[in-house]
DNA sequence: TTAAGTGCAAAAGCTTTGCGGGTAG
DNA sequence: CTACCCGCAAAGCTTTTGCACTTAA
């Protein structure tokens, strides 16, 4: 428990150097929804959030835990998740294919890449949970929004 | 435009044994949105599937449209796309990891597996796709959703 | 014939926005 | 001190649901 609460201190530090750079105000609520960001083991959506922050900060609004999630995710200190949930989008395709995604606009691009679609499958049979197929996802910022934003889209970051 | 053509139709084929299989009654509405998200290039939501159909059975409503959709999503002729759109979901993991996601209830798991982590990448250059990171979703059903679904939840299609 | 499907309209959720007071820097 | 940020409440969207009529099988 203590390699981890070290790594959790460099995520709180990374946060926190990354609003200054930014510009936005350190304030406790924006602490508070990252901390429960950070914590959660699930993927969790903002009512969740806001849930779990609420017990630390019985005066939050539902308004400021989606406004701070929306920060938080444009200056790259937490993600959008990937899933199929409420506002759903569909494909026909049924050949095997992967997706490019902006994480700006939300466009869904399709690729064909024979080198991905024999992906090893990890084991899942302690979970219980059974795999169907597996996509890859590659996130980044399609051609429009780069444009848009004026050339300043590097990845700082440099996750993968 | 032949060989894509008797794709096409094959996917018509497919879409109706499909609902005959799952006792689906073959209404127009069905027919009309199953190609309709065939037909799309892009990954349309709900709203842009129902302004395809609508110039062709200028009767239908949205209500429809979203029942049929998450009818062909269910017998599995159609996918929905996992997308970052409007009802978000949050993820503080920094470190790279990849996603089980069931197709039931959303539900998403992280699994980390190195073999995963080195995706060869896909030549973007022309698209303007500025690729920050990939990332691997498995889709599948859970060890709660297999339960409940009292076992039939083998792959019969299996598509990768 | 009959169970399933559709359209309509209303309801229910979830997310965003405007504004006045509060707070970090 | 000043600009940014928050809470409140209302508005805006998207999606779901109940009900009576229509239609596929």
């Amino acid at each position: 428990m203590d390699g981890s609460s070290n790594q959790r201190q460099e995520a709180v530090r990374a946060f926190e150097s990354r609003c200054r750079a930014e510009g936005l105000a350190l304030t406790p609520q924006r602490r508070l929804i990252f901390e429960a960001v950070l914590d959660s083991r699930d993927h969790p959506d903002a009512d969740a959030v806001f849930e779990a922050v609420r017990g630390r900060l019985p005066g939050i609004s539902r308004a400021t835990v989606y406004r701070v999630l929306d920060a938080l995710a444009r200056i790259g200190v937490i993600d959008k998740a990937l899933h199929a949930g409420a506002t759903s989008r569909f494909d026909g395709n049924r050949a095997a294919h992967h997706h490019l995604v902006c994480v700006r606009c939300d466009l869904i691009i399709d690729i064909i890449d024979e080198r991905l679609d024999a992906l090893p499958r990890p084991d899942t049979r302690r979970l219980g949970f059974l795999i169907a197929d597996g996509q890859v996802q590659f996130r980044g910022i399609c051609a429009a929004c780069r444009k848009r934003e004026g050339g300043k889209s590097g990845g700082s970051s440099g996750k993968s």
